[in-house]
Parts: structure tokens; C-alpha cells; sequence
RNA sequence: GCCGGGAUGGUGGAAUAGGUAGACACGCAAGACUUAAAAUCUUGUGGCCAUAUGGCCGUGCGGGUUCGAUUCCCGCUCCUGGUACCA
């Protein structure tokens, strides 16, 4: 008989596909439109294993699913190739980041490629191509040019901006700013020169140059953004981080604080990671409240939730780094409290992060005056308040906070209650509560209470209702060189943009990829790293941008990936649309897919897109990790000892390649050939073989547990690797990688093969028409794909698969009234060999084009049905009865059955209507 | 600490508007074919007791609701992801 030769079949059509652009996208007004989307990955070194098809392999399945459903699909792929490993590569051996990566790419590429994926290759984005991140530049172009207005709730442009501040000032604009911008009227804004206008106008732009306090990484030589530092180590290398403060770009992206956190509740995303960006942005509602200082002018601001407790406020703390705190240091506690400040200071973030139980202070000598009831509270100087939230001070109400608390009983202060409630120690009385003790606001509920407050402080100007964010503007700068430059020089110290005919502004040449010798970034080395203008010569931004600018709008790039007029073309991105499903990891719920959002509402808010919210449904694969073997060396020796028997020997376990272990049993030959060093190496067996121990880990090089998909291609095929990397569990789970189940995907294959490949040889198939209980069969497969394809639930699709398989094969049925639909229903799991069998079958189009068989209920209904009786759920007997049952019959059933009886008591169904051995519906 | 997710045979995992737990696959065992091995096929396979019919126990632990709970409720244990002096 003719063999299943997968590499003949795969290579074949994935040739065939490719000279024939089978999966090339256009828009088609006639069909719906579906996007799927996976994230795109950093060609790294390493080059791609099996953790990372996975995700493609969902999104292809469902890609080839909605093909066969009459969709226009959208199924492209990319390479987000700018980013930190290329350049360290670069530092270390001279090659330009851009060599290496485009050598990366290409086996990226080829490796994807042998997976037989449905991917529109012509397509393909690179973040770090000249014609993609003149776009990056342009959009960042764009932020600079607009602000963020509170009225109109969108971005505007800093032209009309301007044009308010000559007609009226700043008071009357509603208009996004940084802290402690200074108001002026529309004279005094004529009045300004260039510089000052351009100065105060960097307050207002949606990227702005400011001294910020940033995560600096003196190993790469960098700042990084909250989400790259991971417990005061940087997330690639994992080197340590400390703060610092610097002149950085940052991107206002505060001001969609709230339009981000309320369009997640649109989105059909899974909840855990819509909570991740819910609480990464936390939001908290409070208010803002000015407290006098004793014998000065001075005035303290504080945020709080809880103004309700505003009476039980018995004293305040600064944050060491705040300017106040220094100033409000009475002669007599200078030298305790100077002495506190610096050695608050002196402790690195890191430390302090990592010890939050020992309580520090000092007082500064002044007291504040709650404007509330006019009471003088003691004001200190603490570490657990941080500078930068909130207005780094708060009134402490040691009652009702558990912060408060220890440190109140730490240094000895007043606790006073005002929430009714008895409080023990360490426990608090909560959120809800009557106020007790609290001048006006007794009696009232805390909520009461605190819209009663908020009112009091704004008719008194000292204070307002107030919305404070966690989140942070985010840093749009990096002092690196592999990365997009920013459209900007600088005249008099002062930013400006450069022309858009200018676009791109590209990467120039430097002799070595380091800062330079002053400290600079890398582009400091480059030649004529200036911009002409008609005033004269300026110099551009040193810095380039992070890795996320390239990957926060590549989604729109691939609806319309060649234009050179637009980001895309708008008649594009409006049929295409959202992104209909988005594959990928849940780590990057708080970075990439918080940015995208907001660059897709900046984009929406100026016109440029039609789509707010860029990925409509996301599915977030679970990382496959690897699963380590070790080995075991009696110490001092060169004999290995099997897993079982090492306890009675003195050993040390060593890693050993997984690629030379099979089903944790070693290959002693493979072993001894692995390293020179093990050529002589002696063995101590179990039943004449050698177990390995195993540790599931981190795929990674150094652990030797790295699996590359060719491998797996190499030796069962394509087909198979993506039917095993489905059948392996759920997609959403983390899960170690083992070859351990793929024998039995790749002999279902085979089996599949063989239903058309009769003993005898050749490819048969009978024209027969098929009975009913193979139909069945069939149909059986059918139902469970479609609502496995509902759930997104692909590992039990492959099962049915394999029972379809076997049971047709029981029945020795070849019939094409069967087998034909079942190659369609197979063919986004398993493509090449489903496209081999549709050829041979007669068909001369692709099988993408085939039209999915339609499910035939009728093919699944039992007349008759075994009728399980139970007793306390345990199966008595079984009755061979008509499927829907009267109520005599069942009365009939029930004799048999003290329990049914008792539960059919007072019910009185006129029928009972059993599906495949359960009760689902009774008809009263 | 706070907010999520999870725990089912030797293994990966099925099954939840509550209804025969362990589908499917791996592994293992026995058998067929073979000089032999590999491959392939057949059968068995949650545990305990029993020659067998069969019985008892079983979905992390302890309770509860129900005729009936892997599924719902209450209280724990352990693993895992996120986040952390956020006022």
C-alpha cells in the first residue's frame, strides 16, 4: 500500500501554496471578514521552539476553520525586530544589530514556514524597516502635536491649543498637564517668547521632554519602563535597576487613564487579565485636602479616599524625598530629622521594596491644622510614604489604616476611633459604618459622610473631589542604539519636530554600539547627527525608542502593509477592522496590549482609524516549559547511575540533553557521543536501561531542554507537531513540553492515511452510499468541531478526531459520501495531508475552498435508548426504551426504583426527555 | 498582605444550566505475526476484596445542600500567575 510519507506531502504543498498565493488576503466586500491575529515575535538568536507555534497553531486552526465557513480571512505574520538582545549581541561582536537580525528572521521565517502555516506572507511587517517605523515616527509626530482635552474627552491639536491660550489664558481650557504648570492670561501668553511658549506647551503635548524619575539599568546602559523591571530587576538579562532622575521623553498616556480602564468591559477578553490592567491603572476615588502649617504660610496638600475619617486624623507624613518636608524641620529636630532624610534617601528602591516591615520615622517639629476642626496634628517624615503617588503626603488616621496604625503604635501617637465598630488589635473596622465622633459629619454613613466632606472642603476652596491613577505616564525613551530615532531636534535647549517630508529619520552608522565615552547615548557616536533648517544646523535626539513603539500600531500596518501615502490606507483598516481574535501570552497584559489600546485610541481620536478598540476577543496561550533530564554522576567518577538506584550511591545530578532521552530512558551511545568527556563513561542500569530524572523548567539553552519544532518535523511531520501541540491540553494552560503522547497523533495520522489507502495498495474509495450508522460517525465529528471551535477548545477536537478515525476504520468504511467531508473537517489541524487526500479525491482547488459539511442533526437521533436506572447515582440496570418516555412509562421504569420514585414525587412530568444518558428536560 | 487561576488513575488530560467519573492518548501487561527485533494488530489496565456473578472505596482536605456533587455553598491545605508601603 501506498505509505503516508509526510515529508513528500508536506513539502509538496507547502510549495504549492506558496507559488499559488492559496492564502493571499484582499478585500472581498462579498464575504465577512475575519482578522486573527497572533503577536508577533522578537527574532531572537536562539531561533524558535516549540513553545512558540503554539499560540500560531490555535489561530491557524481558526483561520483555516472561518476559511471553510465562507470568511475573507486576515492571517498575517511579522517580526517585531528591534530590541535589546541584537544590540547586545552587536556590543559583543561588532555585527550590526541589523545583519544579525535579518539572519534571525530569515530562519524565523523558514521554520514557520515548514509548520504550514496560513499566513499571508506578503504581509510581513518588520518593526525595524525604514518604510514600517517612518510610521512610528509619524505617529509619534502626531502626540507631539496634540493634547489630551478634558471637555471634548479626546486628543485635539496643540494648534487649537494655542489658539484658546491667546484668546483666553490657560484657566479656561480643560486641558490635560503636568502638576504645577503655572496659569497665565491670554496677554501674558502673547506676551511670551518663543522659547516660554514652547516651554509651557511641553506641559500640554502627549509626548513631552521632562525630568522624570526613571528606572535606570547601568548594566545595559538604559532606562526602562515599570513593566520591563520585574522586583528591581530588568526583565531581559535581569539585571539590577535603581531610580534616578533624568531628562526623558514620555508619552501622557494618564490622560486615557479613564477611557483604558472603561472600554476593558466592551472587550471579550478573559478576566484575569482585563483585572491585571484594572489594577495596574488603579483607579481610586478620593479627595484632594489643604492642611495650614502652624506659624507659616506654607500648606500641605494630601490625596485620601477616606476624607470620612478626616476627624480621626491624628498627625501627617511626607515623604523623605519631598522639598516641604525639609523645610518644615523646626531647629530643635534638625539633626534627628536631617540624619533620617538622608539615610532614607541613601536606601535604594530595592531595598526598601524589599524590607516594608521595619517601621521608620522621624517628626519634623511643625504641626498642621485640620481644617476640619481646627486641631494641631504633629507632621512627620516616613518611608512608607512615596513621593510619587498621590501629592507624597498623607493624613494619617492610625484608627482606620493599617499602615497608620503600626506606625502610630510604633512611635507612641493618638489613635483615635471614628468608625463605629469594635477594633482589636490588627483589625479594623471596614468601608461601611456609621462616623462616630466626627463634629458635622456624625452619624452619618461613611459614604454619606464623605460626599458631605468633599462638599465642605470645595465651597472653602481647601481642598476637591479628586481621581488618582497608579498608573504613570510612560517613558518613551532609551539611551540604546537598535531601536526607532526620534523625529526631533533640539533649538536652545528646546524640542521641535522635524519636517514629515523628512520621514524616516533613519538609524545612521555609529563605530560601536556603546554610550559614548561622555556618557551618551549611542547615536552621540554617529556623524552628523544634526538636522538642517533653514535657521541653521540643530542636533537630533540621541535616544531611540522603546520596543513597544514599533509593536503598538503593527495590527493596523498589516491591513495595509505597503502604503507609502498613510499608516493605512483608511478604506483598509475600515474592513478589516478590529482584530477578531488575538493570540498570545498574558504577559503582556500591562505593557504591549495596554499601549496598543492607547495609541489605537489616540489614532481613532484624530481620525487616522476607525476602531477604538484594536483586539476584540483575545485568547492567551499558557507557556509550554521545558522539561529538564538529569543524569547522575557517582561523584569523582565517570559511571552514571539510573535514577532509581541513585540514593544508594554519593551523586551529583547533571543536566543532559533532552534530544538523547526518550521517554525519560537515555541513549547510552547518544550520551557518550554528546561530549568527549563522556566517551569513556560507565553506566550502572535498571532492568538493563538508564531512567533519567526529570524537573520541568524554563525552556531554556543552558538547561539542554530546548526543543526545536524541524526536529519534531524531521521525524513525524508537520501534521503532526500541530495535532500534538493541540492534543497536549488546554491552549490557556502552562504545561511542560513532552514527546511522550506523539506516537499516538502521529498513528492516527497514519490510520487517517490508511482509510483511503486500502492493504492492497493504491487509493480507493467507494461511491457507495454511506449507512446510516457511519454517517453518524461522521456527523458526530462534525457537531463536536464546530462547538469545540465555539470554546476555543482545541485539544478535545483532536480526540474526536481519532474516535471518528478508528471507529470508520472499524467499519471499513471508505465511502465518499464519508470520507470527503471528513478530510474538510481534518484539514485546519492537520492541512498537508488533508490537502493530499482532497488531490486525490479529484478536486483541482485547494480544499480552503471547500465548503464545510453542514451538520444533519437527524443523523445523531436514537430511537431507541438504554435507559439507565440508578440509585444514588450508581447504575442499576439498564432498559432498552423509546427515547422520549410518557409518563406511564416511566411509572413503569420507576417501580424497579425506590429513588426514582421519591424523586419524581410531587413533580408530576407528563414526559422526560433523555440525551445520551442524561435527564435534561422535563415536561411539566 | 491583596487580586486571579488551579488540584481528577502510573502520565497528559476528558466529563460541569448537578445525572453511568476516568473519553481520547501515552505507558504498562498478555497475546498474534516474525528465526529474531522493530513496526503493526488484538485484549486488559483507578484502588482494594473475590475463581466469578459481584461488593466496597475513590475527583487535594473537612463540613453542608440534594434522590444524586468532580460540578453548587461554607471552612481549610498546597501549587501557580499578577501586584505590592498606592494613602
Amino acid at each position: 500500500m501506498a505509505e503516508y510519507n509526510f515529508r513528500e506531502i508536506e513539502q509538496k504543498w507547502q510549495g504549492k501554496w506558496s507559488d499559488q498565493g492559496t492564502y493571499t488576503a484582499e478585500i472581498d466586500p462579498l464575504r465577512p471578514k475575519f482578522y486573527s491575529l497572533d503577536m508577533f515575535p522578537y527574532p531572537s538568536g536562539a531561533g524558535l521552539h516549540v513553545g512558540h507555534p503554539l499560540g500560531y497553531i490555535a489561530s491557524d486552526i481558526v483561520s483555516r476553520f472561518k476559511l471553510l465557513k465562507g470568511f475573507n480571512v486576515l492571517h498575517p505574520m511579522g517580526y517585531d525586530s528591534f530590541g535589546l538582545p541584537a544590540e547586545q549581541y552587536a556590543i559583543q561582536t561588532g555585527q550590526h544589530p541589523a545583519v544579525t537580525t535579518e539572519q534571525n528572521i530569515t530562519r524565523y521565517t523558514e521554520q514557520l514556514k515548514n509548520i504550514g502555516f496560513a499566513f499571508d506572507w506578503n504581509r510581513e511587517v518588520r518593526t525595524s524597516d525604514p518604510a514600517y517605523y517612518k510610521w512610528t515616527q509619524w505617529i509619534f509626530m502626531q502626540l507631539f502635536n496634540s493634547y489630551y482635552d478634558q471637555d471634548a474627552d479626546k486628543a485635539l491639536s496643540i494648534a487649537s491649543l494655542v489658539a484658546r491660550f491667546e484668546k483666553d489664558g490657560n484657566s479656561s481650557a480643560k486641558a490635560v498637564c503636568d502638576e504645577g504648570t503655572p496659569s497665565f492670561t491670554a496677554e501674558e501668553w502673547r506676551g511670551y517668547t518663543e522659547t516660554q511658549k514652547q516651554q509651557l506647551l511641553l506641559h500640554y503635548r502627549l509626548t513631552f521632554l521632562a525630568e522624570t524619575t526613571v528606572n535606570w539599568c547601568p548594566a545595559l546602559g538604559t532606562v526602562l519602563s515599570n513593566d520591563e523591571v520585574k522586583e528591581g530587576f530588568s526583565e531581559r538579562g535581569g539585571h539590577p535597576v535603581e531610580r534616578k532622575k533624568m531628562m526623558q521623553w514620555s508619552m501622557r498616556i494618564t490622560a486615557y487613564a479613564d477611557r483604558l480602564l472603561k472600554g476593558l468591559d466592551q472587550l471579550d477578553w478573559s478576566e484575569p487579565i482585563k483585572e491585571m490592567q484594572r489594577n495596574w491603572i488603579g483607579k481610586s476615588i478620593g479627595a484632594e485636602v489643604v492642611f495650614d502649617v502652624k506659624g507659616s504660610n506654607q500648606k500641605i496638600q494630601v490625596f485620601t479616599t477616606r476624607v470620612d475619617t478626616i476627624y480621626g486624623v491624628t498627625f501627617l507624613s511626607l515623604a523623605p524625598e519631598s522639598d516641604l518636608a525639609a523645610e518644615l524641620i523646626t531647629d530643635e529636630q534638625r539633626q534627628t530629622a536631617e540624619a533620617y532624610i538622608q539615610q532614607a534617601k541613601n536606601r535604594s528602591e530595592r531595598e526598601r521594596m524589599s524590607d516594608v516591615k521595619t517601621i521608620s520615622g522621624s517628626f519634623t517639629g511643625s504641626y498642621a491644622i485640620n481644617p476640619f476642626n481646627g486641631e494641631e496634628v504633629p507632621i512627620w517624615v516616613a518611608d512608607y510614604v512615596l513621593a510619587g503617588y498621590g501629592t507624597g503626603a498623607v493624613m494619617a488616621v492610625p484608627a482606620h489604616d493599617e499602615r497608620d496604625y503600626n506606625f502610630a503604635k510604633h512611635f507612641g501617637l493618638e489613635i483615635r476611633q471614628v468608625i463605629e465598630g469594635s477594633m482589636e488589635n490588627g483589625s479594623f473596622p471596614g468601608k461601611i459604618g456609621t462616623v462616630i465622633n466626627s463634629g458635622m459629619i456624625s452619624g452619618l454613613s461613611v459614604k454619606e459622610a464623605i460626599t458631605k466632606c468633599i462638599a465642605f472642603l470645595e465651597e472653602r476652596k481647601i481642598g476637591r473631589g479628586k481621581v488618582q491613577y497608579r498608573m504613570r505616564d510612560a517613558i518613551f525613551t532609551r539611551q540604546r542604539y537598535w531601536g526607532e530615532p526620534l523625529p526631533v531636534y533640539f533649538k536652545e535647549g528646546l524640542p521641535y519636530l522635524i519636517e514629515e517630508k523628512d520621514l524616516p529619520l533613519v538609524l545612521p552608522e555609529v563605530d560601536k554600539y556603546l554610550p559614548t565615552e561622555d556618557g551618551d547615548a549611542p547615536l552621540g557616536r554617529a556623524k552628523n547627527w544634526n538636522y538642517q533648517t533653514a535657521e541653521g544646523e540643530f542636533p537630533l535626539e540621541r535616544s531611540t525608542m522603546p520596543g513597544w513603539a514599533g509593536s503598538s500600531w503593527y495590527f493596523f500596518r498589516y491591513t495595509d502593509p505597503k502604503n507609502e501615502k498613510s499608516l493605512a490606507d483608511k478604506a483598509k483598516t475600515d474592513y478589516w477592522g478590529a482584530v477578531d481574535l488575538y493570540i498570545g501570552g498574558s504577559e503582556h497584559a500591562t505593557g504591549h496590549l495596554l499601549y496598543s489600546r492607547f495609541w489605537a485610541k489616540f489614532l481613532y481620536d484624530i481620525g487616522a482609524v476607525s476602531i477604538e478598540e484594536p483586539f476584540q476577543k483575545m485568547i492567551n496561550q499558557g507557556m509550554i516549559q521545558g522539561r529538564s533530564n538529569f543524569v547522575y554522576r557517582i561523584k569523582g567518577t565517570n559511571t552514571f547511575v539510573s535514577h532509581g538506584l541513585k540514593e544508594q550511591h554519593d551523586t551529583s545530578a547533571m543536566h543532559v540533553d533532552v534530544n538523547i532521552v526518550n521517554n525519560d530512558q537515555l541513549n547510552l551511545d547518544k550520551f557518550k557521543s554528546w561530549r568527549p568527556d563522556l566517551a569513556t563513561a560507565e553506566f550502572i542500569l535498571e532492568d538493563g536501561k538508564y531512567y533519567c530524572g526529570a524537573e520541568v523548567e524554563k525552556m531554556s539553552k543552558s538547561k539542554y531542554n530546548v526543543v526545536n519544532p524541524d526536529d519534531i518535523i524531521e521525524r513525524y511531520g508537520a501534521d503532526t507537531l500541530r495535532l500534538y501541540e493541540m492534543f497536549l491540553g488546554p491552549l490557556e494552560q502552562f504545561k511542560p513540553w513532552n514527546t511522550n503522547g506523539i506516537d499516538g497523533v502521529y498513528k492516527f495520522l497514519r490510520k487517517l492515511w490508511n482509510l483511503y489507502h486500502p492493504a492492497n495498495g493504491g487509493f480507493a474509495i467507494s461511491e457507495t452510499p454511506a449507512s446510516k450508522e457511519e454517517l453518524k460517525v461522521l456527523h458526530k465529528a462534525i457537531k463536536k468541531l464546530e462547538e469545540d471551535m465555539a470554546n476555543y477548545s482545541f485539544n478535545t477536537s483532536v480526540s474526536s478526531f481519532m474516535i471518528c478515525v478508528n471507529e470508520l476504520t472499524t467499519l471499513g468504511c471508505n465511502k465518499r459520501e464519508v470520507v470527503e467531508p471528513l478530510a474538510i473537517l481534518i484539514s485546519p489541524y492537520a492541512p498537508h495531508i488533508a490537502e493530499e487526500l482532497w488531490s486525490l479525491l479529484g478536486h483541482t482547488t485547494s480544499i480552503t475552498r471547500a465548503a464545510f459539511p453542514e451538520f444533519r442533526e437527524e443523523y445523531l437521533v436514537e430511537s431507541n435508548f438504554e435507559y439507565p436506572v440508578m440509585i444514588n447515582g450508581k447504575l442499576r440496570a439498564k432498559l432498552d426504551l423509546p427515547l422520549t418516555l410518557t409518563v406511564p412509562e416511566i411509572e413503569k421504569v420507576a417501580l424497579a426504583d425506590v429513588q426514582i420514585q421519591k424523586w419524581l414525587e410531587g413533580k408530576s412530568p407528563k414526559k422526560i426527555i433523555i440525551v445520551l444518558g442524561k435527564i435534561v428536560n422535563l415536561v411539566v
